[in-house]
DNA sequence: AATGTGAGCAACCGCCCAGTG
DNA sequence: CCACTGGGCGGTTGCTCACAT
């Protein structure tokens, strides 16, 4: 038994939505809140299929939404999201209130794309076109430890060394804040606390969607919002340097716990 | 006025993953 | 443990419109 159409494509419209067909899901979903997408569309009526609803539920209908152009904070804040966190669309648009994943994407790809470009950097990897790619160093990858209880020892150092060898790196520093990053597997979070404890350094450490300020996430996992703590193996990111990923001068250690592996 | 071209964007496609029985 | 489902996501497509020729 194969894996079931989410819809009979064979009975379902495609393309532009109707004003009609908008009025009709709005009505649904004011009446009876966003659901079970896949049978929305029967339920309200609609010959569409339910990711179909979905979509255009989520980028074009939603109360909250906010049309129009992009501001110059809006577009700085996507890119030095992008710098951070690659074609992650829904969590940069997780940041920017308003806005959807989708035209953050498309934004993307027809202005601010252009726009590094014409400016002589690289947009996946925010670095200066001509650059050589021998500049940057990636070192010290480090495995220690072989007791399984022993988190502590199971410390990876990544050290990310941007070395600078022309002018154009020099240039390159002023956009990009340096970064020095420690990452690890680090053991459950309240085992980690209780270290911390232990050496008289409490942590306030939150989870990286709590520090980029996304409210009631799903991947909230510092415990802040939901309580349950954090999971094993993550991948904790001390900024060890004076400004955080968005340039910011900060002072204490930013502790991103979401970027777990997998 | 007709046609060509490129930009912008709404919508679709297919894959992935977490949840569930 | 496995199969299945629903939902979510990123990449891509194709339509529309403005502008140039």
């Amino acid at each position: 038994m194969g894996r079931s159409p989410c819809c009979e494509k064979a009975h379902t419209n495609k393309g532009a939505w109707t004003k009609e067909e908008d009025e009709r899901l709005i009505a649904y979903i004011r009446a009876h809140g966003e659901g079970c997408w896949r049978s929305l569309p029967k339920a309200a009526g609609l010959l569409r299929c339910g990711k179909s609803c979905r979509l255009r539920w989520i980028n074009y209908l939603r109360p909250d939404l906010k049309r129009g152009n992009f501001t110059e904070e809006e577009e700085e804040l996507i890119i030095k999201f992008h710098s951070l966190l690659g074609n992650k669309w829904s969590l940069i648009a997780g940041r920017l209130p308003g806005r959807t994943d989708n035209e953050i994407k498309n934004y993307w790809n027809t202005h601010i794309r252009r726009k590094l470009l014409s400016r002589g950097i690289d947009p996946t990897t925010h670095r200066s076109i001509n650059e050589p790619t021998s500049t940057q160093k990636v070192t010290t990858i480090s495995f220690a430890g072989d007791s399984k209880d022993d988190y502590q020892d199971q410390k990876i150092n990544i050290k990310a060394e941007f070395v600078e060898t022309n002018k154009e790196d020099k240039i390159q520093e002023k956009c990009l804040p340096d970064l020095n990053l420690e990452l690890r597997i680090s053991p459950p979070h309240h085992q980690q606390n209780q270290q911390l404890d232990h050496h008289h350094q409490r942590s306030n450490s939150i989870c990286f969607t709590c520090s980029l300020g996304i409210q009631n996430s799903k991947d909230c996992s510092c415990g802040k919002i939901n309580g349950n703590g954090c999971s094993n193996n993550i991948v904790s990111m001390n900024i060890i340097a004076g400004y955080d990923f968005l340039g910011l001068k900060t002072n204490g250690l930013l502790d991103y716990r979401t970027l777990e592996t997998k």
